[in-house]
DNA sequence: TACTTTCGTGTAATCGATTACATGATTTTT
DNA sequence: AAAAATCATGTAATCGATTACACGAAAGTA
């Protein structure tokens, strides 16, 4: 019943002007204290909310921040949201939550969606690459819009990232299973394209050269992050001359896929085999044979994009800063690779 | 440096006036076949974009919903705004996140921070119940901005919800530990002023009185939904003069925890110990020992409530509906309460 | 007292789009 | 050919807030 009561609603109410009531809700300090009181009163009795639509129209800046990642219903980018909102929170920004589903089509149409949406910033994980879609975010960046990239980065002008550090992720993770023993080292990857899958091998690579290991190009699978991909990897991998005694995968779930094909085979772990993963899913650490994994702080990763996001509009100038954050990964060593301690 | 396009500077460029060029971008019957190809053509190649904030504020319509939730990094939450995005995104609305962490104080801010900011509604699992809260939903109401409950739901005039049978859960449940052969049957519960909460445990009793199994006082504990809690628990049940056979806990991550502490002291499940949770969280099916749990089919109770919320908003006469969804559990029978097959 | 500041508030433009109403130009009707 | 109907577009108000500028009143200064 109580209709939307607006600033020409008190001013009437009052016998003044809208320009007064602004002001005196303002704290404008030309007003007359008793005036500023008698409003501030009025306003509160007659249960008057500020329109922000108004307001964002009027100052250009909705209050609104886009995030769009590939699913929400990930831990990992779960967590990410979770961070970006408690740090934007206090700073009375919302945030608006977009899905792709790795469709490069939905992407694109985010992007122009959130922009419509005159948002006041996007922070994003890319969900692919490819040349065309480039033109999705220099519309971004054309208008002025502040671009950020988590986790999922790609290279643009004028864009700031917040990554980890996947090469040294994949070469902890490898080099933690270097030194429990472990000489056939496999690794599943997922779509090279995206840095942080390259990244990771590169890591993987450098480790097995840095110890004297020959890398070998039929160790490495390129599987889906997907419990059933890591089974499949597995039966591949245990058909080769020379079967690996170890799997790094980019991937929690192919992961677990490996640990449960492997158990099904009954080859035991990490005695006989070792496994670790990447990503730090919950489950990882749940588990009864718990599995070894690089933490990716989600959580800190969210608030430093939307630290990043708070320093590039605090920047009156229009001078682009363009900031490279890398967090540093941290391998959680548990049994799936832990053969000194049982 | 493309500085952001209105009408007024394609009408500017084609000599007519604003009307005109947002009538055929409107698609106005009204106007000439060959003014609004001409129209159209030079927004698009002037990059033209609606600014949704002034059609926001004419209209009154945001094309924001709001969704609140205690946290955001937990499956089942994330699952829901899942579903709620995925069917509320063919109809141009915006998802906007808030999180509560458990807090009345910021379940209110977050309930004016959207009304504020014109939601065209607001979609909510209620953090907790107090008398004075209520003050806050009456005014989203009275702006007559649709409200929705889902999962953890409150009693309001005026307020739709989709809830998940909780009574019928905790009654599969516990009627499941029952056919096992469990005779002595615990329940862990979460804060029974919730209805969720107080649900599950009238289920679990309802099925041991059906099963003329006596109801004890003492079986009953309540935990909080973590890991550490059900290892506690179990502590406290194993001391007890007749201790349990079984657990039906109301939260999955206490009934790892029990699972663990059970393991801990050698206590063999499912023989001698069986255990069901309830969420159905990812985990549970990945356990070696996976977890017996009920499934509150987040996704589709994210997209009931957003079709609920569409339906509402619909109906164009101010007769509030009120709808009351209720979704059926199911139960997901694992290792960790099957006697019969191993 | 006359003149300048200062103070508090009103006036009106603005943000960018939509739309009821007005108007002039065509077309149709008789 | 005059009247009526139709068509295409322009004019201006509106959504709700902010703010540069204007202005009258009160206060301070000489």
């Amino acid at each position: 019943m109580s209709e939307k009561v607006t600033i020409y609603d008190i001013a009437e109410k009052l016998n003044i002007t809208a320009a007064t009531v602004s002001r005196a809700l303002n704290n404008n300090p030309k007003i007359k204290e008793a005036t500023r009181e008698l409003v501030i009163r009025t306003a509160a009795e007659m249960n008057y909310k500020q329109n922000k639509l108004a307001l964002a129209l009027k100052s250009g800046r909705s209050n609104n921040i886009g995030v769009i990642v590939p699913r929400i219903d990930s831990n990992f980018f779960a967590s990410v949201i979770r961070g970006i909102e408690e740090e934007l929170y206090p700073h009375g920004y919302q945030v608006i939550i977009c899905q792709t589903h790795e469709s490069i089509k939905r992407e694109n149409e985010n992007l122009h969606t959130l922009v419509d949406a005159q948002v006041d910033g996007i922070i994003m994980s890319v969900t692919g690459i490819s040349n065309e879609n480039d033109s999705a975010f220099r519309n971004v960046l054309e208008k002025n819009v502040p671009l950020i990239f988590f986790d999922r980065s790609k290279h643009i002008d004028g864009v700031s990232s917040v990554t980890i550090n996947d090469f040294k992720g994949g070469y902890l993770a490898t080099k933690h299973l270097i030194d429990e023993g472990c000489r056939n080292i496999a690794h599943f990857s997922g779509n090279q394209s995206l840095d942080i899958f390259k990244n990771r091998f590169l890591g993987y690579k450098q480790a097995l050269l840095d110890s004297g290991l020959t890398f070998k190009e039929e160790y490495v699978i390129h599987t889906k992050s997907s419990v059933e991909a890591g089974k499949e990897a597995v039966d591949i991998l245990l058909n080769l001359e020379t079967p690996p005694d170890a799997i790094f995968s980019a991937s929690d779930f192919a992961a677990l896929g490996a640990i449960q094909e492997l158990q099904f085979r009954n080859i035991s772990i990490p005695n006989e085999f070792c496994v670790a993963g990447f990503s730090n899913e919950p489950f990882t650490k749940f588990m009864e044979l718990s599995i070894t994994s690089v933490d990716q702080s989600p959580l800190e990763m969210g608030k430093m994009s939307a630290r990043v996001f708070l320093e590039q509009v605090a920047k009156t100038d229009t001078i682009k800063i363009e900031k490279k954050v890398v967090l540093a990964p941290e391998l959680h060593i548990r049994k799936s690779s832990t053969r000194t301690n049982f």
